[in-house]
DNA sequence: CATAAATATTTGTATGCACAAGTAATGTAT
DNA sequence: ATACATTACTTGTGCATACAAATATTTATG
């Protein structure tokens, strides 16, 4: 559906003030199917995001800092989000004795079942974006990386 | 940049997992550009949003439910958000007579010269969208479109 | 006409986020 | 060695958001 028509407007006043408001609205339409589908799970999409960063080091352990340049929010809380994947079990927690300033973060045995839980139905999530064609899912990212510079 | 090297994950193993955490990774950017542009003039995108749609009536008055409908996020509560504008003094509010379960809201002479003062600092705003062309800001926003179904 | 259903808005509450200030450990310069 | 700056993480606060329940008004039904 078009974006004048979702939102009821007549039309935009140039290309990139329709493409400005055509992302904040397909950004609405993106956390819709993506945070029910965490929440089922018993994550947020947050969570989910540190967890496979976790994965991307084990068993290796990940400093904040590093968590925080991999997300894909950068403006999370590391440190609050890390208390809730703890206090759910999903990850440890250590001071760092070579800069004991740093934390080791690691994911548990616990944390890696539920990681696959989530990619064994990472499916049903990505059917929702089959309305474009994969060269078209291509094309699109492409045209982002470019539009962020 | 590609997205890939923002998260410095090596590489997706689909398009559509990609475009997926592409639109995610690029919505923060939006509102890193967005965000503060509307907190320089006073105001919230939300905020604004409403101040919009009630110019597009003006001077009639638009009720709660027909702002819900017309907003970009249609999460947002509209109650308060009319909270904020009346005690900035953009917006009016009056019960409907003909129906008194609704509330009339109307914009300001001052709601109408913030708008008009949005407006004229919008191409700045814009420019951070000069990146592409505008045929293909033309493209990815009939993209999105396609995409939400 | 009384009662139930539907509509439109409001309020409560728990959670999340943004931003700023705070603490602790380490590095650097004199 | 001492003082200052930097780094890495933590905490506090106010504001925004999501979701559910509540209220008030109107419409529909027997």
């Amino acid at each position: 559906m078009r974006i004048e028509d979702e939102i009821h407007q007549k039309e935009f006043t140039d290309d990139y003030r329709r493409l400005l408001v055509n992302l904040l609205f397909t950004n609405n339409w993106v956390n819709q199917q993506v945070m029910p589908f965490f929440k089922r799970l018993g994550l947020t999409l947050q969570q989910h995001n540190v967890l496979a960063i976790l994965r991307g080091q084990h068993p290796e352990p990940v400093c904040f800092g590093d968590i925080q340049n991999r997300m894909v929010d950068r403006n999370s809380n590391v440190t609050r989000l890390i208390d809730k994947l703890i206090e759910k079990g999903f990850a440890t927690r250590d001071i760092c004795q070579a800069n004991r300033r740093m934390i080791e973060v690691r994911l548990t045995e616990k944390g890696m079942k539920k990681l696959q839980e989530v990619d064994d139905r990472f499916p049903e999530l990505l059917e929702h974006f089959h309305n474009l064609s994969q060269e078209e899912a291509l094309l699109v990212s492409n045209k982002l990386d470019k539009l962020r510079g």
